[in-house]
RNA sequence: GUGGCCGUAGCUCAGCUGGUUAGAGCACCAGGUUGUGGUCCUGGGGGUCGCGGGUUCGAAUCCCGUCGGUCACCCCA
């Protein structure tokens, strides 16, 4: 039996679970800072749903996804995104809710690819969505939101790419425009992106060989070609953000795989030099379409999706500190087997009764040994208890910083505890 | 899914062109007079050299496969 975990997944301790933790808070407390409302959508849905949404030629849909039949014969598929789901429960219970749903989600998702740094097969991603608002302060208050949230955690170096992909209205002429634009060009392409042009133009700008060709950069772009109302929520958006004091960088390149995204587009990127591929860390746009798509009322959207795990990455390249505060206060350390262990035992207890985070030693060891563990255990005091002030009633209250001890009658250490403050 | 590079103790790595009982630093544990951590000294535990097969008198060192990691591409968080 191997120890090793499934490829693209991964175990994460001790100080990285301490850090993954922290972003889970972080999470939770910015979505409810805006009065978003956190939902749990099921893990795994019919794969129909993801078919749907992402188009059965998709490589999400061909190659990526984790499906299997259950013991009933239907095809079920491990999540690979939520935004899907979210919309999904949307329908499924829009009556009950009211309008506008803001609301939030925190979990792992899955996707079956080659692993790499920042590209996992199980993954955890931190999401927000806004159903129900088609106006562009929508759009807004999720970069709002996601901005905060990059900031909260502590890092600096990323750029906020946007743009506008058009809707219904204006992006099918754009299409074909582009289409013709590139026909003449069509035998500089590479394979990749010719398919690209075929099933969708717009993609070629993110081709990774033939992206930064002349051709292509000069090629005409959206921002122009936009329909009066998506100009005007462009606008609408741009003063927004920067009536927010949000900074952005227009990325006239930036687009989206699937049909069903309109109008605005976003992804916010490390800009880090160690940053490699996966430097993209939150991405996300208004996906107006995809009610529709699922056959429900036409139902504007707008979120994004964060990706944590990359987070973790940036945050680590940039130096930000693992938040590892340790619980611990005081580790109370019983000398001798007997007695004092369990006047040890009481002690804890005491101390937790007083709301000071307290452990102890399960075994009897040697004195150096349990002192060793209060330092592991990132403790700021130790509370010796042995004979010696087992018969005083007393404890050795030390400092573990500098070594200061004092003797603290035992039914006093909390309050002593507490006195010191953190 | 395609291709390049890599895989030696918990971690970072050494081990010349194949030659006997595979090493270091860090970490961990224990001692340094029987009650004091984080420094120092001494000692100790821990490795099927990713796994399987092959070549050879003999392989951690060569070949093949496989698993895993990493990087690029596809795609994307």
């Amino acid at each position: 039996m191997s120890f090793q975990p499934p490829r693209g997944t991964q175990d994460i301790l001790l100080d990285e679970a301490d850090q993954l933790l922290a972003l889970y808070d972080v999470s939770h407390a910015t979505a409810r800072l805006f009065g978003f409302r956190y939902v749990e959508t099921p893990t795994f849905e019919h794969t129909e749903l993801y078919v749907r949404t992402s188009g059965d030629t998709s490589d999400v849909v061909t190659k990526e996804m984790y499906t299997f039949q259950d013991k009933g014969g239907r095809s079920v598929t491990l999540r690979p995104e939520s935004t899907a789901g979210v919309v999904r429960a949307y329908l499924a219970h829009a009556h009950d809710l009211p309008t506008p749903v803001k609301t939030y989600y925190v979990g792992r998702h899955f996707r079956h690819g080659r692993p790499q740094a920042g590209r996992l097969r199980e993954f955890r991603q931190f999401g927000v969505e806004i159903v129900g608002v088609a106006g562009p302060e929508a759009d807004v208050e999720v970069l709002v939101l996601g901005e905060r949230f990059a900031r909260e955690r502590g890092i600096r170096e990323y750029a906020l790419h946007l743009n506008s992909i058009g809707d219904g209205q204006c992006r099918p002429a754009y299409r074909e425009e582009l289409t013709r634009y590139f026909e003449p060009y069509i035998d500089q392409l590479d394979e990749d992106c010719r398919v690209r042009l075929a099933k969708n133009p717009l993609r070629v700008f993110d081709c990774k060989v033939d992206g930064r060709k002349d051709f292509v950069l000069a090629a005409p772009t959206i921002a122009d070609r936009l329909c009066g109302p998506c100009s005007e929520h462009f606008g609408a958006v741009r003063a927004g953000l920067e009536d927010a004091g949000v900074r952005y960088e227009l990325d006239p390149r930036l687009v989206r795989g699937l049909d069903y995204y309109t109008r605005t587009a976003f992804e916010w990127i490390s800009t880090n030099e160690a940053s490699v591929q996966a430097a993209t860390f939150n991405a996300g746009g208004r996906y107006d379409g995809l009610a529709e798509i699922l056959g429900g009322p036409a139902t504007p959207g707008v979120g994004f999706a964060l990706g944590l795990d990359r987070m973790r990455l940036a945050m680590d390249r940039e130096g930000v500190p693992r938040a590892a505060a340790r619980a611990t206060r005081c580790f109370v350390v019983a000398v001798g087997e007997g007695d004092a262990r369990a006047a040890a035992r009481r002690l804890v207890d005491e101390l937790r009764d007083a709301g000071v985070p307290a452990e102890r030693s399960y075994e009897d060891r040697p004195l150096k040994a349990q002192l060793k563990m209060a330092d592991h255990a990132g403790a700021a005091f130790a509370a010796i208890l042995g004979e010696r002030e087992l018969a005083d009633g007393v404890v050795t209250l030390r400092r573990l910083a500098d070594g200061e001890q004092e003797t603290v009658a035992a039914g006093a250490l909390a309050a002593r505890l507490l006195q010191e403050g953190r």
